[in-house]
DNA sequence: ATCTATTCCTGGCTGC
DNA sequence: TGCAGCCAGGAATAGA
């Protein structure tokens, strides 16, 4: 499950490799991976790589290919396409291969950045914390599901958001609207931390999560709740709980995390 | 407009 | 040992 951090690594893996490269062609081998005309990227030079939220968005001269790993997507630079390999992209100096075992992944062209990518919420380590606490507290929602929402803020998934509500001390089905400025101050303050420390971790790797060199991040060993049901908590050392939000498979502390 | 539930997809795990 | 059935979840979509 790529969130945030796993996306950052993955384009700081690409970026120096890439860019100024060539595209010289582009084989989709799985056809639901596939938005708009990706053949269309053959012949464009990768002028930028960046990351919007959970996407790889790849700037060519005269359109954008813009990637997203789903849950157990992977972009892997020169290496044997396997059974999962979605899509492979030739360029000039290696090639790259879209592998997804589940297929939730995409990987679309367009001329621009897509509406529906561009409209996005804002950057969770870009937003002031002003700014996040009035946009927190303008909405009715328990508060994972609209952390969950990208287009609220983009970049966390389940992990991160898990963690950070650890970390602020906030009930996962706690109403946004009903925290305190200085509560939503402190949300903000958590996932801005858990989200550097998890970049400077290269990710956390759950499933099998690996970056684009095919290397491990090691975030997973600083998880205080996401996958520790039943074990004690950090903090207080009551047994974490897990149960389901939103359909999500969700982790706390009943005892530090409060409504 | 906002919020919630359902659906997609398949490897791996559980339990009979 | 084999296998049916369930689980994981990001986000599009539908429904309230």
């Amino acid at each position: 499950m790529p969130e945030l951090p796993e996306v950052e690594t993955v384009v700081r893996a690409l970026t120096p490799r890439f860019v100024g490269s060539r595209i010289l062609n582009v084989e989709v081998i799985s056809p639901r991976v596939r938005r708009g005309r990706v053949e269309k990227a053959a012949g464009q030079r990768i002028r930028e790589i960046r990351r919007h939220g959970k996407h790889i968005v790849v700037q060519l001269d005269a359109g954008v290919l813009a990637i997203h790993l789903g849950m157990t997507g992977k972009v892997l630079i020169n290496r044997t396409p396997g059974p999962y390999t979605r899509a492979v992209v030739t360029l000039d100096s290696g090639a790259l291969l879209f592998d997804d075992v589940r297929m939730f992944g995409r990987i679309e062209y367009s001329k621009r950045l897509p509406e529906r990518v561009a409209r996005l919420g804002p950057e969770p380590l870009e937003i002031s914390r002003d700014e996040f606490v009035s946009r927190l507290r303008s909405r009715r929602a328990q508060i994972k599901p609209l952390l969950l929402n990208q287009t609220f803020l983009r970049g966390l998934g389940n992990i991160y958001t898990d963690e950070a509500l650890f970390r602020a001390r906030i009930h996962p089905r706690a109403l946004a609207s009903r925290l305190s400025r200085r509560r939503a101050a402190e949300l903000h303050r958590a996932i801005v931390e858990v989200l550097t420390l998890a970049i400077e971790s290269r990710g956390s790797s759950v499933s099998d999560y690996v970056d684009a060199e095919g290397r491990q991040g090691w975030f997973q060993a600083l998880h205080n709740v996401y996958g520790k049901g039943g074990e004690p908590c950090p903090r207080c050392g009551r047994p974490i709980r897990r149960t389901v939000v939103a359909q999500r498979g969700t982790h706390y502390c009943p005892r530090c995390q409060s409504s």
